[in-house]
DNA sequence: CCATGCATGTGAATGCGTGCACAATCGCTT
DNA sequence: AAGCGATTGTGCACGCATTCACATGCATGG
């Protein structure tokens, strides 16, 4: 139970009676977002103080409707009439959204794992890659993007010193349940796995997945499509 | 009940009378079926004939009865009693996601760009990036991963040589409706952006969209959630 | 040759997400 | 001061996806 009320707590709007946290937003919802905030931002320098649910909608490629209901999760108000506040909406989502900077461990610096390592967004967004992990020795001690490689038997110690939240798996698939089991026994509770793999974990963890090569395979699956039901040529 | 559909036009699932073409197949059935795929190919090096939904499902981390109705889509049959044959359900598998090699090009050879170049994960799914452009002169003419990089101005000539059907777009976000539109012009239809901006395309165009940055923010909104909710200590 | 057991295929119920449509409400103008 | 135009907040209906539950039907053993 939580004695002291953070801001992030008090940011949620709809006070369940008990359990004292509130927030229950829908998926679809968080997933957008990051959506509106980048767009915020992006008016934000052009000395706008209000924006409408249309333009924000137009700049994030949904409707309008569901910016508003989708803002109504976050517990915005917006002024009838006028529109969103833009440095509030910016703050309040901020908040929502893990609001201070999160630090990441990646497991596998192979091919992706050095990618992702390198990645301007994730600290960008603040997210920043505070810890490399592998489990070839060979790779121990490299300096990528600022970070020395260690080895992933030192996972628990190096995740307790750099106080990473959130780990993300870049192993080839064979590896990908071991380097899972390694993250949750190092006590990182969310996890974000780009192995081609299916791995389980326990119902406390949260697991997300990015599979590439099954995006290119769903864009292929509609590229074939069509051309079988309109077969012509290129030139 | 006051709509007019008919049971028997409903049904109609399986070959539709003239146009020929057929599969109206789910989205999220659709991603599904390379989950699948890799389970199946798992099977079936050992001695495995035929595996039944149950199994299946478990391989692939899903429900068993949602692995029937999405083996039902791609028009399998399996055999009551003793389940699905796995051969047969990898090659109609195979068939129904773009049975064949697909090549691709990539555009923008940034660190994410020159990662996903080198990804095995692609040319293993029958994805082989035969294609790489960037906007930056001092790029040009680079090899990675076997592939030379052209101008993005060559793209229309370079996706004709190559015989691209899919591009992915690995740009910054400001440069990713350029990038898009480039495509677009090229005879590329089908398009996975990786570029953390929302951008827009004809209705024809199939566009998918991959945000490393909102995985992770949806990822440390569960976490701080969890936080809240939980407040305890590492250790 | 028939009974039995097992796994498929699918009807139906439920829940989530989406988008329309409209009343409620605010600031501004006259 | 009061009406007006604009925009929010949300009830409602629709459609897709998930899951249960069960009848259907095949293969094997006695």
């Amino acid at each position: 139970m939580t004695t002291d009320r953070t801001d992030a707590a008090a940011v949620a709007e709809a006070v369940t009676p008990e359990s004292g946290i509130a927030d229950p937003i829908p998926e679809a919802t968080l997933a957008r977002l990051p959506i509106y905030m980048r767009g915020l931002l992006e008016v934000a320098g052009a000395s706008v103080t209000t924006v409408s649910s249309r333009r924000l909608a137009d700049l994030s490629g949904v409707n309008a409707a569901k910016v508003r209901k989708d803002l109504s999760y976050v517990g915005t108000r917006g002024t009838r009439g006028v529109g969103y506040e833009v440095d509030r909406l910016i703050r309040e989502i901020g908040m929502v959204l893990s609001g201070e900077v999160t630090p990441v461990v990646i497991i596998g610096v192979g091919n992706l794992g050095r990618a992702l390592s390198r990645y301007d967004g994730f600290v960008a967004g603040g997210f920043p890659v505070l810890a490399l992990v592998d489990a070839d020795s060979s790779m121990v001690g490299r300096r990528i993007a600022g970070v020395i490689v260690s080895h992933v038997d030192d996972l628990g110690k190096v995740v307790a010193e750099t106080g990473c939240l959130l780990g993300i798996v870049a192993t080839p698939a064979h590896a990908a349940q071991v380097a899972v089991d390694g993250l949750i026994a190092a006590g990182i509770r969310s996890i974000l796995n780009f192995a081609p793999a299916v791995v389980s974990v326990p119902a406390e963890v949260e697991l997300r997945k990015v599979d590439l090569a099954t995006e290119l395979q769903i864009l292929g699956y509609h590229e074939h499509r069509r051309e079988a039901a309109n077969p012509q040529q290129v030139a």
